[in-house]
DNA sequence: GTTAGGGACGCCGGT
DNA sequence: CGTCCCTAAC
């Protein structure tokens, strides 16, 4: 061996006296850091990514370089000797996540494939394939999207007897929501119950007898939801000791990113993974925590230093994405929260366009005028890929869709349906997902179900078949791996008479996907299945069969970079359509594309030209928020994350009408959000009320338009 | 027992 | 506007 750099660290933090020693293989001895961090970074980025060992709080305002920051700490230790294996980055996103990724292998120069780095949920599936045995699962669980997981709820409603006609009974949607909940924040029905006031305080028992039952069911076909990726890996951490030491072991550096978005089972992992080495470096910015509604407490950034006593906090203040207008207005927008660090961003941009304020007749005129300002600003040479127009909801999106493709301005939307929760996907996936887990109930089901003459009850019928049939077949084959094709070809015996072709080609099928030339290939799977069986289905079945089709090909394609079934399956579990479409195109930059983004979707993003739209009180804040004091502020915070994501030019539209079916064309009032910022930090933009043309508006300052009726109250 | 068609209803957000 | 549930016909 060439030689080797030792890295001692001692004498900091809590770990004072204890010094550690890190072996990097392969480098020269005392070899100098490559990178110059002091030339970098900022002062107070550096101090953070130059933190000693040890318990770590990074506040990290919007735009502060808070992704750079990380990136250069994992640089940093990886050059400081500690090997990329014992490092753990765990982010909220699988955004957040391939982004971090990108620029730690562009920083190290190769990639650290042993670095893990991920989503909670990822890297929970990681660890559970590993020691899924420890818990009464089989490695090759396959994970249930929300749709499954309420169709399987809703058979146990069924199956703990409960008759949901006669009895007043949360819906499924409700129940899952509890169950999921009470994962989450680690507490009881009981509380959630009483917590909510719903009026089923009483249906405890039930509720709690049918959530066991959906445990053992999920179980009993090796199948595991989101939330059993983080409670399961939980509770393997916090039951076996071997697996606990080992990870604690090995991960000796952990980092989270967004830790104000974490829930409590989520922190609760975080100290399980560190332990008694305590190096944990979390980062986030408590005015960004817009997911409460999925449990994250953003106590735990506020409570931090409280549970690592004697954590070292760093603060990131210096913002270098937006001009000092927006900022202003960024500031002025979260101001009226009560709860929150103090914290103030400093500018470090030059002065730039003053955010406009757009009051719009309707959502037409409002669409109308984003895509005539986007026109405009492409004319100067702002690129489509740097506009994005946000929004509260999907359906917020709709006219400015429409105006868009009428226009011809070509944008990409993070639609509200999801590619992989389609029909058509679903329905092909499931073959893939029983042959790789043939203990799936669900997929099963929804696989028979597309044959002609069949049915929930013959579905019911075929499953205990089937099942009897590959219990005999395993016993025969004296071990745990026979075959299914053929105690498939047995279960057909209770098919119903008038499906037995269909039967027939569905076996014949299965034995094909078993095939080993072809299982484990996921793209060649698909296109197996899709010319066996699914093309003819999808034109019998679908108006808009060839699109469809056209779909799954592209699945195909996608399924082709990876190498295991498995792989793929978990991947389609755990990326959104978003995130799936980035994926395929990551090395193609064509994205000239304005991008229609809910803004949950857009954080972490930034845009040098940002459309809020649907600033109407009941949309943004939305109308469930409008009683509830805290759900105002994470409202807040949310247009807190609107505002910040612009650099340059900052758009903040409103309708003063608004049609529902309901209620017919209503009067909106603005949202309270555009009242809390004063009036001076906004330039107010009036639309001539006679609908659009090019310069049919006042634009301060560029001398586009005609200051008529500037100022006026729209009202 | 299955499927097709009509009527009611809802509509935040993401792993 | 689409989804879901219910009912009536195949």
């Amino acid at each position: 061996m060439s030689g080797f750099c030792v890295v001692a660290w001692g004498e900091c933090g809590l770990n004072r006296g204890m010094t550690r020693e890190y072996v990097v293989h392969g480098v020269g001895g005392g070899m100098p850091l490559r990178i110059d961090y002091a030339a970098e970074l900022n002062p107070q980025q550096l101090a953070a990514v130059t933190a000693p060992p040890g318990p770590a709080l990074v506040l990290a305002g919007a735009g502060s370089g808070k992704t750079r920051t990380l990136t250069y700490r994992v640089a940093y230790l990886i050059e400081r000797g500690v090997s990329p294996e014992r490092l753990l980055l765990l982010t909220f996103t699988n955004k957040a996540a391939r982004e971090m990724m990108g620029r730690v292998t562009e920083l190290v120069g190769s990639e650290p494939s042993r670095l893990w780095g991920g989503t909670f949920h990822s890297i929970g599936a990681r660890v559970l394939r590993s020691h899924a045995e420890l818990l009464g699962y089989r490695p090759d669980f396959t994970i249930l999207d929300r749709e499954d997981s309420e169709a399987l709820l809703k058979v146990c409603v069924g199956a703990a007897g409960i008759d949901t006609k006669s009895v007043p009974f949360p819906k499924v949607e409700v129940v899952a929501d509890l169950i999921s909940r009470g994962t989450n924040e680690r507490v009881g029905i009981g509380t959630l119950l009483e917590r909510r006031r719903t009026g089923f305080e009483g249906m405890r028992g039930e509720i709690e007898r049918v959530a066991a039952l959906y445990a053992a069911r999920k179980q009993a076909a090796n199948v595991m939801d989101f939330d059993d990726l983080l409670a399961l890996w939980l509770r393997l951490m916090d039951e076996i000791a071997e697996v606990r030491e080992r990870y604690q072991r090995r991960f000796e550096f952990v980092m989270v990113d967004e830790y104000q978005d974490t829930n409590q089972i989520q922190s609760d992992l975080i100290d399980r993974l560190v332990g008694a080495h305590r190096h944990l470096m979390v980062v986030g910015d408590d005015s960004q925590s817009i997911y409460s509604w999925r449990g994250a407490n953003f106590r735990n950034i506020l409570d931090f230093p409280k549970r690592y006593p004697g954590a070292a906090i760093f603060k990131i203040e210096t913002n270098y994405r937006s001009t000092p207008e927006i900022l202003a207005v960024a500031n002025a927008a979260i101001a009226a929260n009560t709860e929150q660090f103090a914290k103030q961003l400093v500018a470090a941009r030059k002065s730039g366009m003053k955010p406009a304020l757009v009051p719009c007749e309707d959502a037409h005129q409002q669409a109308g005028f984003v895509a005539q300002r986007v026109v405009e600003l492409h004319e100067e040479g702002i690129g489509l890929g740097g506009m994005a127009v946000l929004y509260r909801s999907h359906f917020h999106a709709l006219e400015v869709q429409m105006e868009f493709t009428r226009r011809g301005i070509p944008f990409v939307i993070t639609s509200g349906i999801r590619f992989f929760e389609q029909a058509h996907i679903k329905d092909v996936t499931a073959w893939l997902k029983w042959t790789a887990n043939p203990a799936d109930e669900l997929s099963f089901k929804r696989m028979v179900l597309l044959l002609p003459g069949i049915g929930p009850r013959a579905g019911e019928k075929l499953w205990a078949a089937f099942g009897a049939a590959h219990e005999r077949a395993k016993a025969e084959a004296g071990g745990d791996t026979a075959a299914v094709a053929p105690s498939l070809v047995a279960a057909g015996a209770s098919a119903p008479r008038k499906s037995a072709p269909a039967w027939a080609q569905l076996t014949a099928t299965i034995a094909q996907l078993e095939d080993p030339g072809v299982f484990g290939r996921p793209a060649d799977m698909i296109r197996l299945v899709l010319e066996a069986f699914y093309e003819d289905y999808a034109e019998d079945t679908f108006a808009n069969a060839a699109q469809r089709l056209e779909e799954l090909n592209q699945l195909a394609t996608y399924a082709g970079q990876f190498a295991s079934l498995t792989d793929f399956l978990t991947q389609l579990s755990l990326l959104n359509n978003m995130e799936a479409e980035a994926e395929q195109r990551a090395d193609q930059d064509d994205e000239d594309r304005v991008r229609l983004s809910t803004v949950h979707q857009a954080k972490g993003l930034e845009f040098d030209v940002v459309f809020a739209i649907m600033l109407g009180e009941g949309l943004f804040p939305s109308g469930r928020s409008l009683e509830d004091a805290s759900a105002i502020e994470e409202e807040r915070r949310l247009f807190y994350v609107t505002v910040t994501r612009a650099k340059d030019e900052l758009y903040l539209c409103y309708p003063l009408l608004r049609f529902t079916q309901a209620q017919g064309m209503q009067r909106l009032m603005p949202s309270r959000f555009l009242d809390e910022i004063r009036s001076d930090l906004l330039e107010v933009w009036n639309l001539r009320s006679s609908g659009l043309s090019a310069g049919a508006w006042a634009v301060p300052g560029l001398g586009g338009g005609q200051a008529d009726g500037k100022g006026e109250d729209p009202f």
